[in-house]
DNA sequence: GGTCTTAGGAAAACCGGTTTTGAAAACCCT
DNA sequence: AGGGTTTTCAAAACCGGTTTTCCTAAGACC
């Protein structure tokens, strides 16, 4: 009657070898060939009988199910990264290093860009809310995300990469006075004594951190620290920038920018104005990709560990899943200067009263 | 003894509100709730019952567990977005263009990158074997992806996203010959008649329409089309290309690339040999993105319907899902000219016999 | 008034795993 | 040989949903 019952073979129900087919291939029972499987240190059992259930597998060719799992186990065995801005090409490489070490411990990762509309957040609260991934990794995104209110976030495993939340200690970040001083150094030797700092949104932390890194090295180079001026993470906020720092002081020899994507904004704002790189102004900037070397002039950047960022993440946040206490991680690997043509040493004469356009 | 029992209150178990929980709250069984909740339409219940399972639902802020769903539902409401490189910054709108649209037909997306090694292809694997996914998107990719031969495929449905699989009914693909056509048309009024093209890699379909696409104009206006290089999809594969372009065609006037990241190389090159742009070549390039207002010069590109794109695959995919017979589709959406300052008229004299230093 | 429908919902099986509990078999010892 | 361990598994409960089946009471019909 019922056509419901199972299947009299041990061949798989609709396609996929199921945990009862290679239990009966094996002679054991489910629970055993779970045990094995997933390495249970409390079973007791023969090695004949472990080996029989790994090659059944083996030749059933199983793969649990995720779902099944999850319900089961009480852990989905996936973790949410959530980062703000696909088209950020810093990102790429943060998420690689995190699927690739999410997978060493056995995670998958699903990726969610954070586009700050109320699509994007339902969506997020949805693979979160949903019990389909068992933790966390936030990418800098919006001061205020509507996640960090939730309570639902306190509960759940979770690490900020490269955003700093005061006193969460669950801080992954670069070294980002390292970096600063990776930057200015350079500029220095290369005889640059007015240099100026192109940095983000001011509540943006990975910004104001590099920002403080940036003051700080000068101060210790007795230089004035003060030349910064504020903008979005854009090609439009650099040049803005840009913009503004020529304004105010004129004579500065060299520019340290803050991302990529606004030092192409630099570029473009520099080219208009008349000012020439790297000969009236030398310009440095974070994020080294592909790209860089092949914008007018190459630029000189500082690549940043961003693929043991992501990993590093990972490592935290699995910590965190095994039950160890939540802690800030700084990435030691030092940040590399890469020197190609948008700096050089200044020009003794003082820069003319700029031509300006704009 | 035993502390496994079900927690005596309404009150959920580990945090998460449960389906038994709305039930009770609501005075029905699971069966009901569940049904209600999912608008089975062959439930007969009153409609103030109706009512009192959705109003318990929402003050409980029930979420259903993921997990539990696939398993007993045999879906899981989740489609995989397969991509062969985060760093191409066209990738970023499709994507965004499939999560907005899977969001609406009540789907999550999960996104891998394909990197082409061996870690990643297993990562993807575990992804679609493990059942969390119902469904693929695969972008355009390696022409022998492992996963193309498994029969897993097969049994799962997928579309291919801007990759042509001849005959597979699968295919969602940008209308690349109208593109080619916008492209040579610009390039045709300003007045060029020496129009060269770098395309892909020969093997990669959307290169491969593209030329075509390119060819068929030229002829159609009387034209030279064979002044076509390939190159990889990089910055370096355009610059190469476009070494070899103008040394076998040095009265080229005029360059159509396939890429923005290719027309990086392309610009950097021609600036390397010393011609200028757009006063001795001109250059127009597919993928518009903010980046290309702000190279040097700013590039003329021609604008495709990315966003819709993603949201189309989508589409195709959960119709697939729906039991429709899969079918091709070429997202109508016309692609848009944004010109900028790297095509201009063509200088009367012929080029200069090149002052090349490669 | 008795039977037949139908509306409205209860019960239970099932999805594919994990984990606790319990028990048979083998081994050890005197 | 008999009792106590230890090995080695088997059984069954459970995770949180979905879906089929079945039951009951109220209205319809004659």
């Amino acid at each position: 009657m019922s056509e419901r019952h199972r299947l009299p073979q041990g061949a798989s129900a609709n396609g996929r070898t199921r945990l009862a087919d290679v239990a009966l291939a094996s002679s054991v029972t489910k629970s055993v060939a779970s045990r094995v499987l997933n390495q249970d240190p409390t079973l007791q059992v023969r090695p004949e009988t472990r080996r029989r259930v790994w090659t059944a597998a083996r030749e059933l060719g199983y793969r649990p199910h995720a779902g099944a799992r999850a319900l089961a186990g009480q852990e989905a065995r996936a973790l949410a990264l959530l980062i703000p801005d696909l088209n950020n090409p810093v990102y790429p490489r943060i998420i690689r290093g995190a699927y690739q070490r999410a997978r060493e411990h056995g995670y998958v990762v699903l990726l969610a860009e954070d586009t700050a509309d109320h699509a994007a957040d339902e969506s997020f609260a949805e693979l979160v809310e949903s019990g389909r991934v068992d933790g966390l990794l936030i990418g800098s995104a919006r001061p205020a995300h509507p996640l960090l209110g939730s309570p639902r976030l306190s509960l759940l495993p979770h690490v900020f990469v490269t955003r700093e939340v005061a006193g969460s200690q669950r801080n992954v970040t670069l070294d980002f006075p390292a970096a600063s001083t990776v930057a200015v150094e350079h500029l220095y030797r290369l005889g640059h004594r007015r240099i100026g700092h192109i940095s983000g949104p001011k509540e943006r932390t990975p910004a104001a951190s590099r920002e403080r890194g940036f003051r700080a090295v000068m101060a210790s180079l007795q230089l004035d620290g003060s030349c910064v001026e504020h903008g979005p993470f854009s090609e439009s906020g650099g040049a803005e920038a840009t913009q503004r720092l020529v304004s105010r002081w004129p004579d500065l020899t060299a520019i340290y920018v803050s991302t990529l994507t606004q030092a192409l904004g630099v570029l473009h704002r520099l080219h208009q104005i008349g000012l020439r790189v790297p000969d009236d102004v030398s310009v440095i900037t974070y994020d080294d990709l592909p790209l860089a070397g092949y914008l007018q002039p190459p630029l000189t950047t500082i690549a940043m560990p961003l693929v043991d960022l992501g990993a590093a993440a990972v490592d935290a946040l699995v910590q965190q899943l095994g039950g160890a206490p939540p802690e800030d991680i700084t990435i030691a690997t030092p940040p590399t200067l890469i020197v190609r043509s948008s700096t050089a040493r200044p020009t003794t004469m003082p820069l003319p009263q700029a031509s300006r356009r704009t």
